[in-house]
DNA sequence: GCAACTTTGTGCGTGTGTTCACAAGTACCT
DNA sequence: AGGTACTTGTGAACACACGCACAAAGTTGC
């Protein structure tokens, strides 16, 4: 799979497939190391110090990188500036995403005022929540509509990405008629496993989730630490190891 | 590294090492679901339909829960109040998790009032922001007070894990007074990458990033479209790709 | 008590992701 | 111009994760 003009080609084809999934996952989180660099007036990064900043091995950050394209130069580094853009037009922020969050309690009220997104080019065009007495109300700069008139939000605003912040039980209702609407991108921050039909992206960010895993290791760490006190032998001293995020 | 007697001692310790990150990441989802299903009455559930309603493949369910330990019938499949206590068992969900949040801003407000957290053994004691304005405020049936008392708070309370909710700058600062207490597991949904020593776990939960993903995606669904609607051959038909979430 | 059926637990092939280590390329100094 | 120092990009080994497919083990019905 890998004919002569593949390197002619690579710049187009690469960007319409090819990337890991692992890599896309981290490449926001060097677009963030890069933007925060750019505003220090920082002109050029090594492999190794944006890895650190990062928090990854410089040898996976380059690996990632090349995905995109030969954007380094050798014995100098990268040019940040170049990389910001390579990777927010690899990642799709060269253009406005429109979004609408369904569900305007506590969570939805952070997303809504959350200023992360906006510098990313996320736009929350719209805010819907079932309940009579939220509709109506003014969060960040925009009145709360009714669930009701989901289906006409959407094609009205353009919306192309759902952001679901409800409870539980109403999250998989709200999901469908997003997806009847031609929405193909869903982020999930109810607690349940959405079902979806093909083709459709949900992604689920789960509070609770995060906090038990950290309990699990946690757990892990005070039963060692119970075996060490315990005086035993040295012999699982080598256990030192290290939690990856 | 397989002794005879390891079938002996697996289930003391398996319990202790050994059980894959991916697993455990998977283990609070597959314990929402039992919970789901033991409010609904059902006794048992078979592999098939739980990785069902996990969203997962069944014989991954299976290899997960076989890291716990034989816990299911062949014939029959795996009894719901069981699996569920030993999966909190597992995850250290039978004991109590005293958390505090630092930063009381819109995020700290959902988290505070997230009823996700107490159900799993996660006790919110204690809300702390920098922000004079907002210290003395009662936010969740707790009074909000200041960093400054974060030392005192952490060893008052027996706080074992905190939650950052604060702004990107002030993270860094107060990650390292929470772990200048003792504190070895830090929930953080600052928009930074966090530097701790060795053994401290920081997890990190970054809204934008998912939105990020989700674009990528969405850019490379469009780029797709765009090449099928240009009306080329069927070459590229067989690229019915599905994402993992 | 035996046969047919169901479902678990796992060995194994496959694929993806990570890390090391180094050749290749670039800049700078003399 | 040639040598030295530095950094990228990547081949190759390793580690981890996934999912098929099946033997082992249990249940049900006769």
């Amino acid at each position: 799979m890998t004919t002569p003009q593949d390197r002619l080609a690579r710049d187009t084809r690469e960007s319409v497939r090819g990337i890991p999934d692992a890599t896309v996952a981290r490449l926001p989180v060097y677009l963030r190391a890069l933007t925060e660099l750019a505003e220090r007036g920082v002109a050029t990064v090594s492999s190794e110090e944006l890895a650190t900043a990062a928090g990854v091995n410089s040898a996976k950050l380059r690996k990632d990188l090349s995905h995109l394209g030969s954007y380094g130069t050798r014995g100098v580094g990268y040019e940040v500036e170049y990389l910001v853009y390579q990777i927010s037009r690899e990642l799709g922020l060269t253009q406005e995403w429109r979004v609408v969050i369904i569900g305007v309690g506590n969570l939805g009220h952070a997303l809504a005022n959350y200023g992360g997104f906006a510098s990313r080019g996320f736009t929350v065009v719209a805010l819907l929540d079932a309940d009579p007495d939220v509709v109506g109300e003014h969060v960040a700069g925009l009145r709360v509509r009714s669930t009701d008139e989901l289906e006409d939000v959407v094609a009205a605003e353009g919306v192309s990405i759902g952001v679901l912040a409800t409870p539980g039980p109403a999250a998989q209702d709200l999901c469908d008629r997003l997806v009847g609407t031609g929405i193909t991108s869903v982020l999930n921050f109810a607690p349940v496993v959405l079902s979806v039909p093909e083709g459709v992206d949900v992604r689920k960010v789960d509070l609770s989730t995060e906090l038990q895993i950290l309990a699990f290791h946690e757990q892990r760490k005070a039963a060692r630490d119970a075996v060490h006190a315990a005086g035993l032998t040295a012999a699982d001293e080598h256990d030192a190891e290290e939690v990856a995020q």
